[in-house]
DNA sequence: CATCAGTGGTTGACGCATCACCTAAGCATG
DNA sequence: CATGCTTAGGTGATGCGTCAACCACTGATG
């Protein structure tokens, strides 16, 4: 034993991260799901959509802001036409693109998730914390998103995601 | 804007968190598979199942250890069974009973498993925070658990997981 | 204009997670 | 012993996520 206790204090903190983290995405998940029959995969994807002009984002600006594969929002995408939450639409400005609008249906359905959403996250999150709390986990998150993000960011394979425009003005 | 900015530390707070728990989640499986070619949940059962006794627990106590639906241990057990991880075999004491049986081979990839598992946690958790944030983070962790755990044990459905009688005796 | 690399998106296969349902063994109780 | 409940585990369908391969279109270069 030549490092003392911190190690022992290491473990316990991962594990406890672990089971927090565990138990927090499931009981978000079952609620969303029979609350609004959401996954938080879609509620992510119309979080974004809800917020962009007309309900409409390019696919690229879509992955852009919610950092998946692009492979994962075509399938995703493809689900959720299915469902009728969203459709694909042509761009006329790049032949290689294809818009992703918002259906009314969607909208409303987005807007029941968003109250579950933002009810169990204050339940059993924002109101079991202090605000000293909150402070302190921000921090530490952003300290370890950073870390992340410095090595990710690193040599690596290019990571298919560096341009960033918008729609901005070319309609269609 | 009756509440104050509260609200927006709340809201920081749980992006935050969530943009952690994403990041840190996708690095430790690609390292995991990469390095010791296990996804994190076979690296799970390995655990629990490295510490018992002969490397062999009744899939009951797999479960529990686990805190698992019965059918995703059965279907992941499926799968290590195919891969040469482990085993099935059948429980003379009880005849519903299965036990799973690490095999040579699970046993050595769980000790190469285990090496980057620590390397990752270590390189991205454990050291990019202090011994005080680790302490805070653990009992946050606490806080949010035992807050989820007190709803989740209510009315509800009889949980399916109450009874832990482990196979302490009775070998086979 | 022909070629060709890079980009935006899709597809198929596979592993993973959950749900609903099923089987079979144990364990009553009559 | 027959009936019926509970318990341990398994199955199949479906959604989700990743990887690798595959177009189609764009834009640069000759």
């Amino acid at each position: 034993m030549s490092a003392p206790n911190t190690a022992v204090a290491d473990v316990a903190a991962w594990e406890a991260y672990q089971r927090m983290r565990v138990l927090l995405s499931a009981q978000i998940g079952r609620e969303l799901a029979k609350c609004s029959n959401l996954s938080e995969a879609e509620f992510d994807i119309l979080s974004v959509l809800a917020d962009a002009k007309d309900g409409t984002l390019r696919a690229l600006s879509l992955r852009c802001g919610l950092d998946w594969e692009k492979s994962r929002l075509s399938h995703q995408i493809g689900r959720m036409e299915k469902r009728g939450l969203l459709r694909r639409q042509a761009y006329a400005g790049d032949g290689r693109s294809t818009l992703i609008c918002l259906t009314d249906f969607g909208r409303e359905t987005f807007a029941e998730g968003k109250a579950t959403h933002e009810r169990v996250v204050s339940e059993y999150f924002t109101k079991v914390l202090t605000a000293a709390d909150l402070a302190a986990l921000t921090r530490m998150a952003g300290k370890i998103v950073a870390r992340l993000e410095q090595v990710d960011a690193r040599p690596h394979h290019a990571n298919d995601l560096h341009p960033v425009d918008d729609l901005e003005d070319e309609p269609a």
